[in-house]
DNA sequence: TAGATTGTTAATCGATTAACAATC
DNA sequence: TAGATTGTTAATCGATTAACAATC
């Protein structure tokens, strides 16, 4: 038995296909190629039949891809057939961005909890959603069987919340704070520093 | 002569390298070796050691790397010994988070103007920079010599952003709207796509 | 049939890790 | 000298790209 892992690389390129036929979708085109779909997003066409390959067979030799079927395979690998309940934990600038962001809504996420600490925030709405104490941490995620979480607090509390989520049974964190998360292998944790995109920019001006 | 690339993985790392050292230099930390530093990180040492080693031979054999040296010489690699003017287009959510968000002035990084297209906003404060209109970009990006500019704009306007700024003298553009954005090939660009971080926990949630 | 395009194997390229001489 | 740790070479691992048979 051949164990093929999927390469992480792949993993972040599904969500730009996946964009790009809702795209394609919109404007009634029916069939794409790996070439045309690989030109629009600065992709080498064999790079995207090979991201493909690894979930199935998806087009048709001599013709391409149908949009829809594609957009569908892929909407079910992406897990964005589901129904995702999201909790935020920290209200601040930065979650109330995350809060607001338009592009979720368009793939069928949105953030569907709020929690800070600071009692001044609590009671208040960050768009549509309302902002609980971080003491309901326990009994929300618990209750709500939430699996996914964001962490938006400052450095220096983000482990002891992460502790928090993971003993409720959040399995997965999208963590902005500028700080590892320790967390048992089974979690996953996708980082976001945004602080990297930034000096990567300083970083090759001045080389 | 060889030429030795510096791996892009690299570039990335070395942000973390350098925020874990103003933490230990804070603490008066004033020798830590590629072992403890990876461990901080969770890299291998032989991997921080590698990366290190494209920029010259920073630590002492039998002793490690110390802190201020280090230190010094990632902040000149890293552009971070520079005053860089940066300019925001997009002055809604997700910009004013940039512009307050802690972590860049840690760094010496700050953003120094705002602009926007919507009335409304334009003569507002984000943070303690006014918001301009948008049709002051090209006066400003000249004047000020301004290098670098975060667009935060929706996607159908992104493109048309980037020509003025490009066509201005921007030689770098951190993009947070999900789009490609054609410049000429010497412009940096580094996309920040807020989407992928979360798909990516619901596909690891989905396998 | 001729032209187009997939899916996949093999070759290449690039990044990580192991191993170790140099040296403090 | 013995123990620690760097800097670097070589080996390994993983991802991209080229090439092409299969097939529409």
């Amino acid at each position: 038995m051949k164990e093929i892992r999927t390469p992480a690389t792949t993993v972040e390129r599904l969500p730009l296909y996946y964009r790009c036929l809702q795209k394609l979708s919109e404007q009634q085109v029916e069939v794409i190629s790996s070439k045309d779909l690989g030109n629009m997003l600065g992709i080498p066409s064999t790079q995207v039949r090979k991201d493909l390959s690894y979930y199935g067979e998806f087009g048709r030799r001599g013709v391409g891809y149908e949009v829809s079927v594609l957009l569908k395979n892929l909407e079910k690998i992406l897990g964005l057939d589901n129904d995702w309940e999201i909790v935020l934990i920290g209200a601040g600038n930065l979650g109330q961005a995350l809060v607001n962001y338009g592009n979720f809504r368009n793939l069928g996420l949105e953030i569907n909890y709020a929690l800070d600490v600071d009692q001044g925030k609590i009671g208040n709405h960050l768009g549509d959603v309302k902002i609980h104490s971080v003491s309901e941490l326990d009994d929300l995620v618990q209750e709500k069987d939430i699996r996914i979480a964001i962490v938006a607090v400052p450095a220096d509390s983000a482990q002891q919340i992460a502790n928090k989520l993971v003993a409720n049974g959040v399995e997965a964190i999208w963590n902005f704070a500028p700080t590892r998360l320790e967390v048992p292998e089974e979690i996953e944790v996708r980082n976001e520093d945004l602080s990297i995109g930034l000096i990567s920019l300083t970083y090759h001006l001045s080389e």
